[in-house]
DNA sequence: ATAATAATTTAGATTAGTCTAAAAATTATT
DNA sequence: AATAATTTTTAGACTAATCTAAATTATTAT
């Protein structure tokens, strides 16, 4: 088995991927992980010695098929875990991260599969977030960063990356949910600042700050 | 906070204590680990600087309040968490340990709180194992080794050490179950063994063996 | 009471994960 | 294209937990 250790950084990493693009930065992870450039490369020649990443010095990482799996298992139990936690015990959605951060290490194929099946085997966690199935699959169309549309795409809200409450109040003032229709109309070149219409309705701009911190599929 | 590590060793304390007497030595402790003595001589020291152990070289252990508190706590987290595996999802008796041996070590007040509340408060574990209370207080009579008594003492069997089926199935064929009344009419003297009545009925010899595992509270 | 045996501790090494500081490679700037 | 700035890697050290082998202390037997 993997240790706790390795199994944050491949985790680390797989989210870094589905939030950044294809190749992940040493000082990426390191900001991620709270540690050390040095530290980070350290593990790195651990995980590709163990064949979980695809490595070469100065070019950044990608997962193996094998270490997106490991991570994918993770990111299951932690979404189930934080199912959990909500629906059967008495938890606050803010309440559940640092405990599923530790649950999600627990080595038991059984008792994953139970919980499962206690939660009526859900397809997604209450931040729209999929939930990868036994396989290590996502049973959901992966969802991209709005920022990376280009003009006219059309496309569903589907998750955040920023989980604040200031970010989420923000999102519900603007009328941007989960499963919203979103469609850009304009890309404004100097500051990447998109017009869109939410569910084709009168249209708004957001900063492409913002457009980075919204998880959408195309329609 | 403590380590695993840590914690595993403040268990197995507090468990030979329980079972063997009131102090205990180096070695027993190597054995119950699963590792060597001079390993067990590196983790005392630590123990004992952080005031969990009383520890003189060469003298053995004790617990203190303060490590006897951590260690209810664990066995208080352990026994909780095989009720839940056992009465909310599927698990067998015999298939919780080790996952129960993991989450043991999950680090949440308000979780096991929860779950203490979901299982609506239980007071014992299906092996007849009081579960201390969140003050690490145990609110049953502590069990001590129907071996220890003397003659004529009248007790109560509140449990066993070795949990094997084989144990288990001499137990009832012999007609000793939880809660049954146990007199001591003789003790021989060559080999320890104990003639005893369960239940005030017909009186059998049961060897030292046999004694060293039946646990019991004074009547 | 002394020698033999057993238990325990010390000394020194090892591994996983981390760190700081310095060196090397890459990328950006002029 | 050369230099500056940034990123990444290496080198060497540290901590927690472990180990083996040797030394020390305690216990048992004669």
């Amino acid at each position: 088995m993997h240790s706790f250790t390795e199994e944050n950084y491949l985790k680390a990493i797989y989210k870094l991927i589905e939030q950044e693009g294809d190749v992940v930065s040493t000082n990426a992870i390191a900001e991620k992980m709270s540690t050390k450039a040095a530290s980070v490369t350290d593990m790195l020649k651990k995980l590709s010695d163990k064949k979980l990443i695809n490595y070469q010095k100065y070019q950044g990482v990608t997962l193996t098929p094998k270490g997106e799996k490991v991570a994918l298992n993770i990111i299951r139990k932690h979404r189930l875990w934080e199912m959990f936690l909500v629906e059967k015990l008495d938890f606050k959605w803010d309440e559940v991260h640092d405990v599923a951060e530790q649950l999600e290490h627990i080595n038991s194929d059984k008792l994953i599969e139970e919980i499962d099946k206690f939660l009526n085997y859900p397809k997604v966690d209450p931040h729209g977030d999929p939930i990868p199935d036994a396989k290590g699959k996502l049973n959901i169309p992966k969802s991209h960063l709005l920022s990376k549309f280009k003009k006219n795409d059309v496309c569903i809200m589907t998750g955040v990356v920023d989980h604040s409450t200031a970010f989420l109040q923000y999102l519900d003032r603007s009328g941007i949910a989960l499963g919203s229709e979103i469609k850009i109309k304009e890309i404004i070149e100097f500051d990447r600042s998109l017009q869109i219409t939410i569910n084709k309705g009168a249209s708004i701009f957001i900063s492409n700050d913002v457009a980075k911190n919204i998880l959408v599929i195309i329609k």
